[in-house]
DNA sequence: CTATTATTTCAATAATTCTTGAAATTCCAG
DNA sequence: CTGGAATTTCAAGAATTATTGAAATAATAG
């Protein structure tokens, strides 16, 4: 398998900017071929195709399965594995958030939640305390938004993106309807 | 400076999940020291509390700087540089939203727009532009989104972030309203 | 089974990134 | 200006991460 310039210079970018995403280069390069790629490859393509070890491809691979970003199939009448990039892009959006999530965010959280544990005494450490609270705070609001973005439909979030600045207007409204029916309500 | 042992978990951590968050371990703990500070530091004071070198604390400062995640302050009759991060949580994650995109999509949404400017030939060329083509309009599309978000004033957003799933209602109504104008536009 | 092919593991080394102390530069009080 | 304090730069060495070929393991066709 030989890749033509057009596929080699997406292929190039993704491994340059791999260092940037937490990935190796090879790793970039690897997922950007299958990604670019109409059937599914084998190991051994893909090795020619990147011109890099047998051995990095099979680390690489394991990789990106780790990241669930390759799917695994079969040609029949040949016991190689095959790997593709998933077709639906969106799907591959939703993977990556969550798993980035998953290695970049919730370590944090888990550690935060922990320090409100605590009852600390001095004046430094209280204060120190609350900036972890805030910070616990934003993180439980954005990433519970993200899980609320993902239960919806796809055709949903689509036209929610799309609102763009209306959706000041539309929330605004919202907070209206909602005023009625707890006028007595605590406000605030 | 002594930082307690309350501070220091959270400081390890942030060193810890730095590599992770593609900065390293001193700009992980350097940052998290500056977070729960109630003062500004000068360098010295987080060369001390880290057990660092000196030269390492003004690496890792440049590194935040560039990041704009820390403010440079002065003491009166004190011609020491102070930093701090910056107060206001919200403020950070738009500066790390800003920066990361900057860093790790803006090039990519450089390359995919130039490889659309190609007419090519071969079809495997075709269908990795195809699939190009798509990664771009999702980034398009997302980042576009972003924007739009970071036009909105805090109270906005985060009325729509607890909105939960009950958005998706919203938009439904948003469409139906939308509609009547359009009765007779082309659908889709 | 067994021979062959496919895949993974692993230890060595290549490459990159981080950290440091020393030297150079900048800054400003006197 | 000048001297000392503050800060940055830089080259060397330390530490980490990436890549490889060889060996081990797994899988399956015959």
């Amino acid at each position: 398998m030989q890749v033509t310039d057009f596929q080699q210079a997406f292929i190039l970018h993704f491994g340059e900017m791999g260092s940037r995403w937490g990935i190796n280069r090879t790793v970039g390069q690897i997922y950007a071929l299958l990604f670019v790629s109409e059937e599914p490859l084998n190991a051994e393509q893909i090795t020619e195709a990147l011109g890099m070890s047998r051995s990095n491809v099979s680390m690489g691979l394991k990789e990106l399965q780790s990241w669930r970003l390759v799917q695994r199939t079969h040609k029949p009448g040949d016991r190689r594995e095959y790997f593709a990039a998933p077709e639906d892009i969106w799907e591959i959006l939703r993977i990556l958030v969550e798993e980035r999530r998953k290695r970049e965010i919730d370590p944090t959280l888990s550690m935060l939640r922990q320090a409100q544990l605590d009852k600390p005494e001095a004046a430094a450490d209280r204060y120190a305390q609350a900036r972890m609270q805030e910070m616990l705070d934003l993180i439980e609001l954005v990433t519970g938004w993200l899980d609320e973005l993902q239960q919806l439909d796809q055709e949903t979030v689509l036209q929610l993106m799309k609102l763009g600045g209306s959706v000041k207007k539309l929330v605004a409204a919202k907070q209206r309807l909602a005023g009625k029916s707890r006028r007595n309500a605590k406000t605030h």
